[in-house]
DNA sequence: TTCTGCTCATAAGTCCTTCTTATAGTTCAC
DNA sequence: GTGAACTATAAGAAGGACTTATGAGCAGAA
């Protein structure tokens, strides 16, 4: 038998490594220093007598059998983390843990949490808010809970909602405005989060039978909600948001639906979890409440 | 990605206990000692919280779960090798490591060898003589060379030689019995190695034209061909044996055919080896050396 | 260019895991 | 019952892997 199954841990910096193009972002996933990971794969390569990284500039780019390899251990890596999770199915009780976005976060998960605690206090949950949707078949996080439209994947993809957007402001920006009418939009930042696809505000605009001239709006073009909302909520503009996410916020009365249109679409979450994980079960329990929460808000 | 990736060493002592059975056994294959085995596959049952094995007076057997997690281990490390060999392959040069039997190793191979030698300098060997086949695919050998009809497997066979077989005994048996005619067979051993199968001498003295009675034979039955050459050789009987094997012997009159009378078949030897292995090039060096070797025979 | 920031490489020493040894416990065959 | 073969467990030894610290290379900005 090769006696490579010996380094199976300097396999496993190999695979990371490919993945991320970077022995310093493999080091993270594999949680020790780069240093290890760069040690480890030189073994590997000194074992082998095969190069299988370049450096290009900053990254370490895998040769054409480093490519080969690592797939091939992804695979393997894969079969084995199966073959543990299909025996392994860990009870109910245990720690769940979520990543999400800042908005899905302060507006609709957070403010609920305790019903879910309620529900099924012997599931503690760990939320993680992070811009950038975490790979989950390679870290610890369970569930993700993402904006927009995904590509399929091998993991478990269900929308969550889908739904119109609405023009919503704090309160605080009511007192320096005078909101009455559409038109006065002139006079506030207009926050798109949109500024890529196009959609957003102009369709709004439309839709509620203006024709503003653009040089006439003061734009604020950020890069996705989560900017938008912190802009919003500090009382310096309005946005097109969901009114599914806010319901909870404008009755508390901490945003304002100023207007009544809407526009549709544009607004899908999606729920995102690895069918296979030993923690299926309590994932379930989380889905199905989250499911129930967004149906009867 | 889950916790368990951090002990594949564990994980691969569950793989090669499962398959043996054993933790001695296992320990044996994976060269460590058997209190190391039992250790790391404890660890992995606390780890999963799941009963891997259970014992069964002298085994270790799986669990219904212990047998899936192995077979998904066995493909994921396979998986590994496959990877590694499919970019790692070893120049020619280099150790070579064959198992065969002892009657093929004293009567073909090692009269052979320097010839071998003489071509591939550059690819020394180590022949391992054992009677049980070697799981190539979990030892480090290289070539199998064995006699009989093998099962098919994922491993490349290839039928070396087959042929018939003929009497034969040593020279020193000939000072003391008189074989002018088959009828003085009664007065030596007759060596059989095909008790089993109860092809063989019965046979031959058919084909001879000679129906001496079971009593007024003196049977030697042996377990297989390689016992039955060293009793022969020591003088004290006469076998059936495989003229392609036996003809160098003869020639150099260590091995005497007293009979010109043949029965067909019976005898086949096969080589094995993984396709996949690193080492193929010096495989095939070694095996079309052999096969020449075999057709000039 | 030079500077700054990011990345990998390397060395030395520490630490921790794994392994070995030794022994006790269990089962089976005779 | 006794011995042989196997596994379980404990304690200590050995060795590999990891960390820290530092140097070197490269890219992009000033």
């Amino acid at each position: 038998m090769s006696r490579i199954l010996s380094h199976l841990g300097a396999l496993r910096c190999v695979e990371a490594a490919a993945r991320h193009q970077s022995y310093t972002r493999a080091a993270g996933e594999l949680s020790v220093s780069q240093a290890a990971v760069s040690q480890q794969i030189r073994q590997v390569e000194d074992l082998l007598g095969v190069k299988l990284f370049l450096r290009r500039g900053r990254n370490m780019v895998p040769t054409a059998k480093g490519k080969e390899l690592a797939a091939q251990l992804g695979a393997g890596f894969q079969a084995i983390v199966d073959g543990v999770n299909r025996i392994q199915t860990e009870p109910l009780a245990g720690t769940l843990n979520i990543t999400t976005t800042q908005s899905m976060a302060t507006m609709l998960l957070m403010p609920n949490l305790w019903k879910f605690h309620q529900r099924h206090p012997e599931i503690p949950l760990r939320v993680t808010v992070s811009a950038e949707l975490e790979d989950l078949r390679h870290s610890d996080i369970d569930i993700a809970i993402r904006f927009g439209f995904l590509e399929p994947s091998e993991l478990h993809q269900k929308i969550l909602f889908e739904d119109a957007r609405v023009p919503l402001c704090s309160p605080q920006l009511l007192e320096h405005v005078d909101l009455s009418s559409p038109e006065n939009l002139r006079d506030c930042w207009l926050v798109d989060a949109d500024y890529r696809t196009g959609y957003g505000w102009r369709a709004w605009l439309e839709r509620a039978g203006l024709d503003i001239p653009d040089d006439e709006i003061k734009w604020l073009q950020v890069s996705n909600m989560d900017v938008a909302l912190s802009v919003v909520m500090s009382g310096h503009g309005i946005f097109l948001g969901s009114p599914t996410l806010s319901k909870q916020s404008v009755r508390a009365g901490t945003l304002v639906q100023p207007f009544p249109q809407h526009i549709e679409g544009g607004t899908r979450y999606n729920l995102l979890y690895d069918g296979a994980s030993p923690r299926v079960e309590r994932i379930r329990a989380f889905e199905s409440w989250l499911l129930e929460l967004v149906r009867e808000t």
